[in-house]
DNA sequence: GTTCTAGAAC
DNA sequence: GTTCTAGAAC
């Protein structure tokens, strides 16, 4: 039995406690007799065997008969063997749950042995208590061995014990036998996993050898209130809510490691090596031709394999079937590459330890530029994987990321990505896009993109390389010591060799993660202080126009942004000397931007944007709800608009069209409406662009729904015509507009609360109000420009 | 602008 | 008991 872990802090505190180790075996795997040996040999610790076979006065009884008899032990200070199948997660939780009421570390040993042994002694015995004899052993052993759930540590065992041989059983044994009243086993996964296919074709093997006279349904459930019977006829829905990523993860990662070279010992999961996991880049959602990706991948591994030291890169993806690693596999046995250093592996990358017994300390992310959770595919599974800490942590090295480059981001301890599978660090990368439904497409461009691809992978293995040279200066390169030293290395980290490499630094702010995460929420408009409260603070507050209201802290983010849009990069779609155009940070549409006028002085006309369109492209991803912001001070609100602000006006509704353009090329069902707040949230006059299908989770409230929908929403059609008629805007001051009952803005129907008219206009087709139809006030694509009153 | 939450509305 | 709103704090 080889440790395959670290062992866990969990020591002292412990010390003196009763444990609960759950067998998990087909019949005939030796459950039973495994607890006999232990409890024989064992003088110092009082056991008590729990068998559903026999808990019934000898006969058999119900689980939760199990469960009390299980904690009346424990209650006695007896530790405690659950002596039945379990092979399944879902028969295993309510025994897990001992561990939580009780303050007892669960163990869990799997007799995880060869079908046909299992099958063989079952056949042969009698008079065993669960009946499971004779001829039916085969079929029986067969189907629930079909449903075998190896248990993993993220069940809630502190220590799983895995053996396939009888020498494992034997070590296994010894381990409990020689466990003192005051001993505690080691935390953590011992022993390789098996891979389901090779258990599954010994027995179908064995089957056609053997005769299996009772191969029906019918004949199963004869079987008489046998283990058997009791776990066939129990639901295979043990892994309800999941959703289907991780059951095929599940499923898939059963499989485990796939070495390249077969001369190379399996045991992928006994090495604490550093270990970089990482999915193939940009071969997914971004459709990068595959047969370029893979010499790429192996062109890099190459280069970097052997500057890594004992450090290990493996390339995983969540199907055996994967096409890219059947290729990587390939092309790097072709070349020779050591397969100790560079291996794939079927798994989902976020539950390489828990659910694939593989130790990565670090696994990289197939981010998108904005480094956002969801989005689907690798990027959605590590952000859920990763928590709230993830995110926080992510936005603390970089708020963006260029297809090529990489960021290297520390993990928290709070993140359940390094308690669960010791990931130390999550490496988001950014490779080229080939989707011409994704932002930054290279529209086939392969020489382009296989050099961006190039600069991912590089940026990726340099990151990673950085990771393995700050850990090697701790006593220890092992994953035990990268854990328990993590604060202090990433204080050591050195300055990666590329400039857009951004590398770990983590500050003090872990220790308050929740602290910090609320202080997050504003950032992306909000970080720039050093203006709004010390720069020019008569400015902040500052009435002009017919209004008199002082701006709240919160309300400066736009100000910042069109002051200063050179630090807002991130945030920024497009920068003129004019405006400044950026996404709404809580876009209340499928499209919504904000068109913001900029700074002083230049009334220049809007051709000056062309120039920048380059730039659009390459910054823009599918965004929501765009504002186009006027970048001048002291013009915060329509109030303050006169007519010398004509020309910014006529500048901020073309650029906004512009980019009405761009999202009805992208989508040519959306509609758009442009115009401004009567009385707005934000300081720094700002233009609206906004999809009318107000799709967004972020639309909440009422407020929300009529400052677009009511007479608060100003068109900005009408805005320059009446400024350039009257020299203002109308402006009727009205603070009843947003506590207006709610309509649809198409039919015009009521609705009492925000959820149903929510639910009425994802359906509502009606025709829009012809006041809405007049005037160009909708924008719509060219070919449902006939859609009229 | 958002978040949080008490208490109203259902 | 749950859903939803609206006011306060930021």
């Amino acid at each position: 039995m080889d440790m395959d872990i670290d062992e866990a802090a969990k020591g002292e505190e412990k010390q003196g406690k009763p444990v609960v180790v759950i067998l998990v075996g087909a019949p005939g795997s030796g459950k039973s007799t495994f607890c006999e040996h232990v409890m024989r040999s064992s003088s110092a610790r009082p056991w008590v065997r729990v068998c559903q076979d026999t808990i019934k006065n000898g006969k058999a009884g119900t689980k939760a008969q199990c469960i009390e008899s299980a904690m009346n032990a424990l209650k006695d200070g007896k530790s405690v063997f659950i002596d039945r199948c379990n092979l399944e997660k879902e028969q295993r939780d309510e025994f897990v749950k001992l561990g939580g009421s009780t303050q007892v570390d669960v163990h869990a040993v799997v007799l995880d042995l060869p079908a046909k042994l299992c099958i063989s002694r079952s056949v042969k015995r009698t008079g065993h208590e669960g009946n499971l004899q004779g001829g039916r052993a085969a079929v029986v052993v067969n189907r629930m061995l079909q449903k075998k759930e190896l248990p993993k540590l993220s069940e809630g065992f502190a220590r799983i014990t895995c053996c396939q041989s009888e020498s494992d059983v034997q070590s296994a044994v010894d381990a409990y036998s020689g466990l003192g009243p005051l001993d505690t086993l080691p935390s953590g996964y011992f022993g390789q996993k098996n891979t389901g296919a090779k258990v599954q074709l010994g027995i179908m093997r064995f089957l056609k050898k053997t005769d299996g006279p009772a191969n029906t349904e019918s004949t199963l459930k004869s079987v008489p209130d046998s283990n058997a019977s009791r776990i066939t006829e129990e639901k295979e829905t043990s892994s309800k809510g999941t959703g289907s990523l991780s059951e095929n993860s599940r499923k898939e990662s059963k499989e485990g490691a796939e070495l390249f070279v077969g001369s190379v010992g399996g045991d992928v999961s006994l090495n604490n090596s550093p270990t970089l996991a990482f999915p193939s880049i940009s071969t997914a959602d971004f459709q990068f031709d595959i047969e370029k990706a893979s010499d790429i991948i192996v062109e890099k591994v190459i280069e970097f394999v052997n500057k890594l030291g004992n450090a290990r890169l493996v390339l995983v993806d969540l199907s055996h079937k994967s096409k890219i690693l059947s290729l990587v596999r390939a092309k790097a046995s072709e070349k020779n590459i050591d397969s100790n250093k560079f291996f794939t592996f079927v798994g989902d990358i976020t539950k390489l330890h828990s659910g694939g017994g593989l130790h990565c300390n670090v696994i990289a992310n197939a981010a998108n530029w904005r480094l956002k959770p969801g989005g689907g595919g690798v990027n959605a599974a590590i952000f859920s994987a990763g928590g709230p800490s993830l995110e926080v942590a992510t936005k603390e090295q970089a708020q963006s990321l260029y297809p090529g480059s990489a960021v290297v981001v520390p993990l928290p301890a709070t993140s359940p990505l390094f308690s669960r599978e010791g990931v130390t660090h999550v490496i988001h990368v950014v490779g080229p896009n080939m989707n011409p439904h994704r932002p930054n497409c290279l529209n086939n461009d392969y020489s382009k993109g296989c050099k961006v691809l190039r600069e991912a992978y590089t940026s990726l293995f340099e990151g990673f390389a950085t990771i393995v040279r700050t850990q090697a200066k701790s006593p220890k390169g092992s994953i035990e010591n990268l854990q328990a030293k993590l604060p202090e290395s990433q204080e050591h980290s050195d300055s990666a060799s590329r400039n857009h490499f951004t590398n770990s630094n983590q500050k003090t702010k872990r220790e308050d993660p929740h602290k910090y995460e609320r202080s997050k929420r504003s950032k992306a408009y909000q970080d720039d202080t050093e203006d709004s409260n010390t720069g020019k603070p008569d400015l902040s507050n500052k009435s002009s126009g017919s209004r008199t209201k002082s701006w709240g802290s919160w309300a400066q983010a736009l100000y910042n942004t069109a002051m200063h849009p050179e630090k807002h990069k991130d945030a920024v779609l497009e920068i003129s000397d004019d405006v400044v155009v950026l996404n709404d940070l809580y876009p209340k549409a499928k499209r919504h931007v904000l068109v913001v006028a900029q700074r002083e002085g230049l009334d220049r006309l809007s051709d000056v944007h062309k120039e920048h369109l380059p730039l659009l492209r390459t910054m823009h991803e599918a965004k929501r709800h765009v504002l186009v912001v006027a970048q001048r001070e002291g013009l915060d609100r329509l109030s303050d608009v006169h007519k010398e602000h004509l020309p910014l006006l006529r500048t901020m509704h073309e650029v906004g069209l512009k980019w009405v353009e761009k999202f009805l090329h992208d989508d040519s069902s959306l509609v758009f409406r442009l115009g401004y707040h009567l009385d707005p949230s934000m300081r720094q006059l700002h233009l609206h662009v906004i999809s009318q299908d107000f799709d967004s989770t972020h639309l909440k409230n009422k407020k929300h729904w009529n400052s677009f929908n009511t007479a608060f929403f100003r068109d900005s059609v009408d805005v320059v015509e009446e400024v350039s008629s009257d020299g203002k805007a109308k402006l009727k001051d009205d603070d009843s507009l947003l506590s207006m009952e709610l309509r649809c803005h198409r039919c015009r129907s009521a609705h009492p609360n925000i959820p149903r008219l929510k639910s009425h206009i994802t359906n509502c087709q009606a025709t829009f109000p012809s006041t809405l139809l007049q005037n160009g006030r909708l924008v719509h694509a060219p070919s449902n420009v006939n859609i009229g009153p």
